[in-house]
DNA sequence: CGACAACGGTTCATATCTGAACTAATGCTC
DNA sequence: GAGCATTAGTTCAGATATGAACCGTTGTCG
């Protein structure tokens, strides 16, 4: 469980698309975004990658060590605003990977619970740590007022 | 091919580990950041649906349309900043759609060449349109100066 | 020239994801 | 209470990625 493919690389796409730009505004500044946010998210998967964890199995951890019990797994696919089939198999992968088990609901028959175990509990804190060093060394990097001005832009961008 | 699963969601995954986050600034600055990217992408994918075609396909016809000749498969794994293996099963995807055909190299038997189609071609211009105006809407959201300083923000996160 | 490294592509296993079935359990409604 | 919609989870097919292993081909060097 140590690699984890499926590491973003899309910011090579964006490179390759980008480059067909007239001018060096509209288009180009999209995918600098969207290649910036994948340098952005493979180091944060590279400094996870020490722990074994991908962002994916961090997220499910992470929310199960919020709730401090077990869970439906439809709320993780709920809270995480994913499929619930994606669950399924994430699950799956973390269950082999003896971090969470999945256990019957008493008072609903077609539900499942989904709980941390020991070594689940562990890795999370570990990825949790690794993942909040790697932030605080990104943000860094900007200036106090790059950060407001990129969290207006986000906004705007979103809205 | 009219449906591109896969279409990033991670949005919801860095919602959910942004959730535990201490200070409203570091790691949720870096969240925002990515879940606002996950918006964006979803949006270029939305708007390029319409045509049957996904980022990556688009970039491969973009890529062969740019160069004006056919290439080898190792040209477009080098360009796009990907593994090989991912071109061989894009090029597999793309020419059972007829966009593209794979051709012997006179040159050097070990390689593969990629050209496009009539049809490729069209899908390229239709992709090529779609996608500008996605970006233009996109970008519309911001005001001037919003522009320059994200601009500048993305260069700071990458440096 | 013949051994051997380097290159080009494919294949395979695996990780994420989506969305469309399908099954079992639950809850409504008449 | 029987019938039916809804809900929970799984399964399956398929898209997009990685990386390791493998096989021809090419190129280099002693």
């Amino acid at each position: 469980m140590a690699d984890r493919p499926g590491v973003s690389h899309n910011e090579a796409v964006r490179k390759r698309l980008r480059k067909g730009a007239r001018r060096p505004t509209a288009d180009s500044l999209v995918f600098s975004f969207l290649s910036a946010a994948d340098v952005v998210e493979a180091r944060l998967e590279a400094a996870l990658s020490p722990t074994g964890l991908s962002l994916a199995k961090l997220a499910v951890l992470h929310f199960l060590a919020d709730a401090k019990e077990a869970l439906p797994l439809s709320d993780l696919a709920a809270r995480q605003h994913c499929v619930r089939s994606n669950i399924t198999q994430l699950m799956d992968r973390l269950e082999k990977d003896g971090l969470v088990r999945r256990r019957a609901d008493p008072d609903d028959r077609r539900s499942v619970l989904a709980e941390l175990t020991p070594a689940g509990e562990q890795a999370h804190a570990k990825g949790v740590r690794a993942l909040a060093d790697a932030q605080r060394a990104i943000v860094k990097a900007l200036k106090a007022g790059e950060a407001t001005s990129l969290q207006n832009a986000l906004t705007a961008l979103t809205s």
